[in-house]
This record gives C-alpha cells, sequence and structure tokens, in this order.
DNA sequence: CGGTAGCTTGATCGGTATCAAACCGTGTGG
DNA sequence: CCACACGGTTTGATACCGATCAAGCTACCG
C-alpha cells in the first residue's frame, strides 16, 4: 500500500489555502493560530481502491478530506456488503464510532486528505470550544442524513431510492458538479446498488428507464443530466435533503 | 394535549437523584452547580399516543428521558412510516437536525421527559465543556448505530432483522429487561415493523417462526424470553451492538 | 487484437407485501 | 354477568417487486 505522490507528501501543508477551508471545520481556527493545526497534520493519499481504515479499527485518528471520493461500508459475515455513505472535498471521517470505527473506508477515486490523531485533536478541541462546537454540529448534520437513508431503505421502492440518490448528489458536490444540473458519477453501479440496498442489475434497469421517461440523460454511465427534477423530487418523496 | 399529574408536575426538579443521571449526559456537572442545571429545566409528561414534537419543528429544545418509552418517524407524503428509534430512560432526543428535527417523537407509554431550551444548553455547554464533550460522545454513538441500522434495513433477510431487533433491545432496557434474558416489548408489531422496514405481518410470522424453531418464549404478545441467544446472534450477524 | 471490468438486458425465481379472515384479551354498557 | 366492540395479533392464500441467473455488450488497456 504505497501513497500517492511519494515525491511532495509532507511538509507541505497549508490550512489558510486548503480547497476545503471554507467549508470544513478548521475555519473554527483563525488565522494567527492556524499554525497549531499544521503541526499535527500529517496529509495522506490513497488510489483508487486502496482502504484509509477497516471497520472496528481503533479510532485514533480523525480524517478531512481535501480531495477526491470514498466510500464507508459495513460487511455482513457472508460477504454481504452495505455503503454507509459517499464522502468527498471538505467532509470529515470517522465520527461514526468510539472505540472502533463504525465502518471501513475505501478510496473511489485518488483521495487526499488531512490525518489528525484523535489525542492531538481532542487537545485542540480543548484549546478552541469552538472547534469542538462545529463538530457536534457536523454530527447533528451527519445524524440527520442517516435519518433519511434510514427512511430511504425501509420504505422506498427501487426508483424512489434512486430519485433520492440523485437529488442528494446534486446538493452536495460543489466542485464536482459540471453544470447546474449535470453530475459526474464516480462510483459503480454496483457501488450505488450497495447504497440503495439493491442489486446492480436493478440500479441499471431503473436507470434505464428514467432515460426512456425523460428524467434523466445519460452521455456514457458516469455523466448524468437531470431533465426533470420537479418529478425526480416527487418521486424521491417531497424534502429529501440527505446531507 | 394535557399532561400526565398536573399535581405534582413543577418544581420538583431534583438532578441529584435523578432515575436517569448515572448514564445520561447531566453527570457532566458536578453536584456543587447542579442547581445550574436544575434551575433551566423543565420536566414534562406524554401519554401512550401524544406527540413530543414533529419532524421539521424548530430545534430549540433537547430532551432527556428520564422514565417511559418514545419512538421517533419519519413519513413519506403517502403514509408510508419509518420508526428511526425507540428511545428510553437516560437517553437524548433531539440530537439529530440542526434547523428542524430530522424525525417526529411520540410517547409508546407514559414517557417522563427533561426540557431544555436550546439557548440555555448552549450557554451550559459553554460554561461545562465536558458536557459538550459527551454530547459529542453521544452523538457519535448515535452515528454507530445508525450505522448498524443501515446495515440491518439495507442488507438483512426479515428474520435476520428479528433477532438483530431482539439483541439489540436486550442490550439496553436496564431497568425494563425483567431477567437476564426475558424482556417486555412495549411497543406494538406495528412499530417493530415500521422500525425494521417489514410489515406487521411478517414480524409476527418470524416471531412465530422463532417460537417453533425454540430461539424465544412468548408469554404473550409483549414478554419475550430469549432462549437460544448463540444461535439468534449468528442470525443478526455477528457483532450487533446497535446502541 | 484479445482480455477484462463494468454495464445493459432478458428470463425466471423467491421473499415479502398484500389481501383477507379469524382469534384473543380487554374494557364497556346493557 | 354477559354481549359486544375494538385494537392488536395470528394465520392463510395470492400477488408482485426486486433478486438471481444468464447472456451479450462496450470501452478501455495491455
Amino acid at each position: 500500500m504505497r501513497n500517492c505522490n511519494l515525491h511532495d507528501v509532507p511538509s507541505l501543508v497549508d490550512c489558510r489555502h486548503c480547497a476545503s477551508r471554507a467549508l470544513a471545520v478548521c475555519n473554527a481556527i483563525d488565522d494567527a493560530h492556524i499554525d497549531a493545526l499544521e503541526s499535527i497534520i500529517t496529509p495522506i493519499c490513497r488510489k483508487a481502491g486502496q482502504i484509509i481504515f477497516e471497520e472496528g479499527d481503533r479510532v485514533d485518528h480523525v480524517f478531512n478530506i481535501t480531495a477526491g471520493v470514498l466510500k464507508t461500508f459495513k460487511m455482513l459475515p457472508d460477504g454481504r456488503r452495505q455503503i454507509t455513505g459517499f464522502l468527498m472535498t471538505a467532509d470529515i471521517l470517522g465520527l461514526a464510532g468510539r472505540e472502533g470505527f463504525a465502518y471501513g473506508a475505501e478510496a473511489i477515486n485518488e483521495v487526499h486528505l488531512c490525518k489528525i490523531a484523535r489525542r492531538d485533536f481532542d487537545g485542540l478541541m480543548r484549546r478552541y470550544p469552538e472547534l469542538e462546537h462545529r463538530m457536534l454540529a457536523v454530527a447533528r448534520d451527519e445524524l440527520a442524513a442517516a435519518q433519511e437513508q434510514i427512511l430511504l431503505l425501509g420504505r422506498k421502492r427501487a426508483d424512489e431510492r434512486v430519485a433520492s440518490f440523485l437529488l442528494g448528489l446534486s446538493k452536495r458536490a460543489p466542485q464536482r458538479r459540471l453544470l447546474s444540473d449535470r453530475l459526474d458519477l464516480v462510483m459503480t453501479r454496483a457501488d450505488i446498488a450497495d447504497f440503495l440496498g439493491l442489486t446492480l442489475e436493478t440500479v441499471s434497469r431503473v436507470f434505464g428507464q428514467f432515460k426512456k421517461q425523460g428524467l434523466i440523460a445519460l452521455a456514457g454511465p458516469h455523466e448524468v443530466q437531470l431533465k426533470n427534477i420537479p418529478r425526480l423530487r416527487e418521486l424521491a418523496g417531497g424534502e429529501t435533503e440527505p446531507a
């Protein structure tokens, strides 16, 4: 498991101009003290398919994604997999769980992360209570998103799930969104299926059906254009703000 | 919507001897300053079927359950319902969501709660950082539990869901648990179904099947005895620590 | 060019939902 | 004290959505 760019890895930590700073938790700390932050951060990078950590690993780090996309997932003993989230730039990774991580995390494309030791992070929160306040706010949002996903998995039909998924993606992905209504699906059909509690065949069929009905257009399997957002919203079931 | 015991409602706030103190977040505050806590708490009570708040209501209160059981749930426009959690003594209610609550909450039996205005609670957290620290820990646990439920809803069969549910209940319910392996189901089959993403008929059938297989014994629909925990654990899929 | 990973499409199967009816315990009013 | 009504539960028959099994298809890469 080698890192991505072995030549330019360390010491290039520049929180002030970090792409994810605007949205991230880090801006709880003012510019003057940001070197305190920089000194405890280790930037890491994982290529597509590489593991960041496994379910149950001791929680002694928190991560902040600065570029790329990854998935978090849980497995059953017989190999069934449930993806619990797709995380991207500015997202925090590693909040769920106290003793061990509640899920494993794997890179979907090349991912860059800031890695912070839990011990250091706790110290930082003690010095900057505003930081802890923001972490709690992030946790609240994630909790709300999880409830939304629980509703989806417990009570929505296949087409409703896919519609919710597309709208959910379009709400996020500030940089991944190509144009106003075009979005780039980085993940495979199998990933989408494991996120939505379906099979890849069903996901593919719903995409096909949406295309025929003019709800979406597909320029290749990974570029989707939402052509009828009101109807998709209707299918998704009204409010759909899964963070 | 009237309160339960109109005669002994107010002023009887005694955090020091609260039943939920041992487990609850409140003990982040030492005995000496506990009157600061008591002064901002309003004790409330709801009878079975009464609403505590609705999905989307402005989040300006947090609740701590001191007795009884309630359910949190989300609805789809056409009436489909998904219960996202059963909460009981010492649980915190109202963490999910920042602007509006992510779910509605309804009493299952007579529930007693401490109601704290968000504004006051924020002030308290500022004075007692340890309190905020505990809230974050609670949020982390809830997040882990939500992931577990997502796995259940996305990938488990009906019998695996029921097994997980029974084991999950037996892990909690410190006072509700009658004996070591007997538990009191306060909720109806319909509630269990809406929690597990099934119908009430399917839940009933799985209970029947478990009974026939000797995995459980039923003394009335609401008293269950777990007779073969290892096999139930196997069905649930190994680790099963849904908070 | 051939190999492979990911995607689409078709045919069939099966687990749960749905529809329907009976059962049970409890509370109520005659 | 009994008849009845009603909410909750169980049990049975059937239907259907999405899973499974099985080919092909496409694009990219060696």
